[in-house]
DNA sequence: TTAAAGTCAATAGA
DNA sequence: TCTATTGACTTTAA
């Protein structure tokens, strides 16, 4: 551990003990959101302090996080994994008090990690976190007595009916949890959740794979047609592109190191693979660089030539119009069916929404778009696009994305320019980076998409390293 | 403005 | 009760 003096590595070790310590505060945020808020624009200088803990001079952990050197998020992750696995902690319980983070986050962060290059400032954070506490040698003590102190709490509460709260929230761990028996004013103010049935989702995947990035108009067609809000549509596609990014990551991440050691381990291969089995295919649609024209090589189809485009309506040159592919010479236009649909969907669904249907909680506000179109001119331009993209089975399956090829180098290349300091971080972060040797290899699998995709890598890479100088000026 | 990244929080499942 | 999933929202970046 001793290697680098530096002064540097002293600050460090006091931020070290920091960390250590059960950080309560971070928790308290529950009603105050702003506490997040408050550090994230902090950006450099010292300013705030995120952890409450005990005022300190200290640096922030966004300072940390900027010092830090390149983490193995995946092998962190597992790391985090089996030691709450092993000492039977909680998700939750370890993301609000050591994460400041929801259950559900750091399920998601757990089973999915992103490369750490492809990580934001802030999006590093959790991960600088989570190294610092699978360094603490008494991390699994202070979770346990954490959790303690929270049962101890529950039951006092329990017994003591209304008793003042705060006064054992205070108490260190801040984390208020269970007080499930608020007051709340809640009252109708919150919209219900909406819930997609698998029909509706099936259809989103559908035109997703034909087109990633509709445009306003197939949105709000694909909306009218399933009748939903135009908001959940636009919602779906974001968290749907994002989504299948991450999965993609996994992948990537796995194939290395499978291909290198048959590490087969991995928890969260199961995972990914499982849901692969609906989606699978529709991952070749992303592409990451997104917005940009996507103009990877050759995926998309082209759509430029087959383009059946039903004859008529109009669509305007945009896109709504062209997607689909081709394959069966069927004309596709609806019912056509191409194998995936088979079951899964009625197409009936699509021209006339599903009013009743059961699983769809009633949206408050449906009334506005329903349009009861769906006949005459619904036919024409709406059907006309979105029937193709609803029920077209596209095809274009080279689509690579390039994330992976990004997501390679990940290895070593440590930016020259804070090496210094990361030196003297190395020790703080206890580096795991044998780990990170693996990628290197999916070399087979790099090497197909590399073909179809050398003028995006190039993109990409510069990209890419733009970016840590970026970071790494700071 | 748009897309991406990061989260929250409801809820489905085990 | 715990974890996984996912629609929606917020922040950040381009």
């Amino acid at each position: 551990a001793p290697e680098s003096p530096m002064s540097s590595s002293e600050s460090v070790k006091s931020l070290t003990e920091l960390v250590q310590q059960p950080c309560p505060a971070i928790e308290t945020s529950k009603d105050g959101k702003s506490q997040e808020s408050s550090e994230a624009p902090a950006s450099e200088s010292q300013s705030t302090t995120p952890l409450p803990l005990s005022g300190h001079s200290a640096l922030s952990i966004q300072e940390l996080v900027a010092m830090s050197p390149e983490l193995d998020t995946y092998g962190i992750t597992k790391r985090v994994k089996e030691v709450l696995t092993d000492n039977n902690l909680g998700q939750r319980l370890f993301g609000e008090t050591i994460l400041g983070l929801t259950q559900g986050s750091v399920s998601d962060l757990l089973a999915r990690p992103k490369p750490w290059h492809k990580l934001s400032l802030k999006g590093r954070e959790p991960f600088v976190r989570m190294q610092l506490w699978l360094n603490d040698p008494n991390n699994v003590e202070k979770l346990m007595d954490m959790k303690r102190m929270e049962k101890k709490a529950y039951m006092k509460r329990r017994h003591s009916s209304v008793s003042d709260s705060q006064s054992c929230e205070s108490s260190s761990a801040g984390i208020d949890y269970s007080q499930g028996a608020s007051p709340q004013p809640q009252h109708q103010l919150k919209k219900p959740r909406v819930v997609l049935a698998p029909e509706e989702k099936e259809a989103l995947k559908r035109a997703y794979q034909q087109k990633p990035y509709p445009s306003p108009k197939t949105i709000e067609e694909l909306a009218t047609q399933l009748n939903l809000k135009t908001s959940t549509v636009i919602n779906w596609f974001h968290n749907y592109r994002s989504r299948i990014r991450r999965e993609l990551f996994i992948e990537e991440i796995q194939a290395g190191s499978q291909g290198q050691a048959g590490s087969s381990d991995s928890p969260s291969a199961r995972s990914s693979r499982a849901a692969h089995g609906s989606e699978g295919d529709s991952c070749d649609g992303v592409d990451a660089e997104g917005p940009p024209d996507a103009k990877a090589g050759g995926p998309e189809a082209d759509e430029s030539g087959s383009a059946k485009s039903q004859g008529g309506p109009a669509e305007p040159a945009s896109e709504a119009g062209e997607e689909e592919e081709a394959p069966r010479g069927a004309a596709c236009s609806e019912r056509a069916e191409p194998e995936s649909l088979e079951d899964t969907d009625d197409e009936g669904r699509l021209r006339a929404p599903r009013q009743g249907s059961p699983p769809a909680p009633q949206r408050p506000g449906d009334a506005l778009e329903t349009l009861p179109n769906s006949a005459a001119e619904g036919d024409a331009s709406t059907s006309a696009a979105s029937a193709s993209v609803l029920t077209g089975e596209s095809s274009y399956k080279s689509k690579e994305s390039s994330e992976r090829i990004s997501s390679v180098p990940s290895t070593s290349s440590t930016p020259a320019a804070g090496s210094q300091k990361a030196n003297s971080l190395q020790s703080l972060f206890g580096f795991s980076e044998a780990a990170s040797s693996r990628n290197t290899r999916d070399s087979s699998l790099r090497k197909k998409k590399a073909a179809n995709l050398n003028n995006i890598i190039h993109r990409l890479e510069k990209a890419a390293s733009r970016e840590e100088a970026v970071e790494w000026e700071f």
